[in-house]
DNA sequence: CTGAAAGGTTTATTCCAATAAACCCCTTAA
DNA sequence: TTAAGGGGTTTATTGGAATAAACCTTTCAG
């Protein structure tokens, strides 16, 4: 879905209402203040927005999310992966750790995570 | 470096150049013609705002690239990770997979990617 | 000599993400 | 009865990415 392609300022809000879902607007008018800088009518101009794509929903000023946060997480490493690096996965690791080293601990777990997705 | 940033119009013309280098900037043009649609003068504009950001080189019409695609690939990699996987690669790597299965071939070439970059 | 091609630069235009000012209506407590 | 919130909408403004039109100089073949 072509929809999940959030802008950076929209992917910064809709983490906001993530991480605080569900949310009362004037609640998150206050925390988009706070951590973002924005004015009242900005919160409400990107709120509706989404609401329009089908990213929000806010219904009798409670506002909650309709795609999941692993949803565009999904698109987004794909989206990366595609347009940087051939659609390779292993291309794309190679490059992330660069040369670096992992500690068997940090290594432990990536093993893990490729065994619990292998046949 | 924040000068690693590539917008989108300019990480598909340096990938280009990548792919060509050297190349000859008449040549280059017409490349960008036939795989971007760019008429000669989008070209040229491109190409002298990335010289000016010392990412390109044109000497006597003789483009090259001062930053090598795994730079920037490290560099993408990274920023994906920390916007949107708190800087965890195993966030990364679970949400990609996304509960798809590997192939023994493919989790082998995983495994030997992480083998390689343990201590 | 000349005109066409190579190799550009200067200056706009367009589009849209990001942000907000200025309103609006409704409810409720003093 | 009014003014202070709560819950919005309408309409701009702005800044920069993306794209290009128009123009320029030099070289070189015929």
């Amino acid at each position: 879905m072509e929809n999940y392609k959030l802008f950076d300022a929209e992917y910064k809000f809709v983490s906001i209402i993530w991480d605080n879902e569900p949310v009362n607007s004037t609640e998150l008018v206050r925390i988009c203040m706070e951590k973002l800088g924005w004015k009242k009518s900005t919160t409400y101009t990107v709120l509706r927005k989404l609401c329009e794509r089908k990213i929000l929903l806010n219904e009798e000023a409670i506002v909650t999310s309709l795609i999941k946060r692993e949803d565009t997480q999904k698109f987004e490493s794909h989206a990366i992966v595609d347009k940087a690096f051939d659609g390779s996965l292993p291309q794309f690791l190679t490059a992330f750790l660069g040369g670096k080293k992992l500690t068997e601990q940090q290594a432990k777990e990536l093993r893990g995570i490729i065994e619990g997705a292998t046949q």
